[in-house]
DNA sequence: TTGAAAGCGCTAACAC
DNA sequence: GTGTTAGCGCTTTCAA
């Protein structure tokens, strides 16, 4: 393997002085004043041998390393999937990489991820906090990191966020279960969790049964305990309350509901689920879902975080985005 | 924001050199028989301030930048998102972070990327190979850039790959199609690829249809058209060829399948599919899958891969795993 | 057993 | 307009 030109390499074999080579080439000829010809021949020679400045050796100087973090819970949970997608794409279209990582709902490996990303000088951090990173979190921003948080936020930490309209979107979705499916008892299922999109989510459906004067029953389940589990838990709580609907918090939760159903044949029709899911066109009875604006998110995201980078940015922004309510029946 | 230390800052604080500091850090202390005092002194000094190495600096100087890429087609598929999530907790135990990107299906998009890791010096590549890459992957081979392929490989490249046992896989499922569920006619949908998985699956289905007498009823479909007439060629390729039952040779095929079936009412209840999915036991008939070992493809790949960065590979290896068939009915 | 110093490839202040 | 050079933070050879 031949060793990979250095910029002296390319000022030697044009007979010219580095700075010369390096003006050129950060697009500074103009400002500098340097001749056509040269920037020609230059750029010319540049691309004929192809060579690459060393990123690494750039970031070192200049302290940039034109990498952002991507923190979320899962990987391979399909909003999250889909928002790495988004965001990675027009990262790169901005000349940035993505450095990503799950934190598996672990405390102390989210932390040691956050000062292990901060230690590779990352430029700007995306993050899903969980909770127990608000110290973390309030640690980079006092050192002026850029960060923008998505999907939910920390109540008692003042920086950008981007997130779903969620209390809005719950209580469509549980309006349109007692309106339009004239649902009779509608219960809600969700996680054991403070993140405030659950708690936003949570006060959609409770409003919704305030206005319509009905009882609010509300089932919170651990996310780590056995599937089957889960799931006799979910069959408890039909059948116990005898609902006649289910609005579920999340798409996950939403499918262990349906193996409950299904299983149980416990013939609830009248079913919602915060985010979309490709299972929910295809259940026996259709779930009518409310699906976030994935790309709008990661457009806010991104923009944000770029005009925090280059020191654009006019404050904190707090990003609430609608979402849609896709009715399947 | 107040600067970070630097390894001479710590030398200086501590009235010793750089070079001692350095010795210690790195684990060269009994080597360079630095005495035990001193090794704790510089310790216990660098942990109480809180000191971490620049690891730019230290890439920059060494040349690894404790980075790895993996190369995916489309990171929002299970299957992939998956896999990523496996590799990025593996990488990180062994101190590399992972830099993702999806190809999306954009052969100059994937070479680009390519070309753009290799300049940030990433030490080694996790790929699933689209056509096309060919050349660029030959390349960086020349280069002796450490390399595993997964999913599927390129026949004409010799290199690491990890794949899963595609053609036993689709024997078995479509073994499981005629002998235990009696199917009389099946057909197979696949998509339009030359990729290596693709041709195993068609060549077990075909093998068993052989084995059996059976003729081979097969539709590729075009990935990147519409649902919709994807969903209208799927049922036409069911109805007119009288089908019984059916192999989707992925999961994302299956679920575009499925939505045929419910849509037209086609009534198949044989069906099985490559790749598992969460879809599948809840479907109105349940679908068998073909499920991949995402734990042991990711082992390998990343066992391979810092072997081969160490300089520790023998030779190039081609790790088939097996599938395992999970019955649903 | 420890230290001085060169050098990885680049940017940019300063000199001419 | 173009060149010289210091220095980003680190590793490692060579010297003491």
């Amino acid at each position: 393997m031949k060793k990979r030109l250095s910029i002296s390499d390319i000022a030697k074999n044009l007979g010219i002085s580095v700075t010369t080579v390096s003006f050129i080439l950060n697009d500074k000829a103009k400002e500098k004043r340097i001749s056509d010809a040269l920037t020609h021949r230059v750029l010319d020679y540049v691309k004929k041998v192809g060579y690459k400045p060393n990123q690494l050796a750039k970031s070192l100087r200049t302290g940039k390393s034109k990498t952002l973090g991507l923190l979320v819970e899962d990987i391979s949970n399909t909003f999250f999937a889909n928002i790495a997608k988004q965001i990675e794409q027009r990262a790169y279209d901005h000349g940035y990489h993505i450095l990503y990582c799950s934190m598996n709902n672990d405390v102390n490996r989210a932390k040691e991820l956050i000062q292990l990303f901060h230690d590779r000088q990352i430029d700007g951090f995306i993050i899903a906090p969980t909770e127990g990173l608000s110290e973390v979190i309030h640690n980079l921003l006092k050192n002026n990191v850029p960060i923008v948080l998505f999907d939910r936020f920390i109540e008692d930490l003042d920086t950008n966020y981007v997130v779903s309209e969620n209390k809005q979107g719950a209580y469509m979705g549980s309006k349109y279960l007692l309106e339009d499916l004239k649902a009779t008892k509608v219960g809600m299922l969700t996680i054991n969790s403070a993140q405030t999109q659950m708690r936003s989510r949570l006060d959609g459906y409770m409003q919704a049964m305030d206005e319509w004067g009905r009882d609010a029953v509300i089932k919170k389940i651990q996310v780590d305990q056995p599937n089957d589990i889960t799931i006799d838990l979910v069959r408890d709580f039909i059948v116990d309350n005898k609902l006649d609907a289910v609005f579920f918090a999340t798409n996950y939760i939403a499918i262990t509901g349906l193996k409950a159903i299904k299983k149980y044949k416990l013939g609830i029709d009248k079913i919602v689920s915060f985010d979309d899911h490709a299972i929910f066109s295809l259940f026996q009875t259709p779930v009518t879902s409310l699906s976030q604006d994935i790309k709008g998110i990661s457009d806010h995201i991104i923009q944000i975080l770029l005009s925090e980078i280059n020191g654009k940015s006019k404050g904190y922004q707090h990003i609430v985005i609608p979402c849609e309510l896709k009715v399947r029946s």
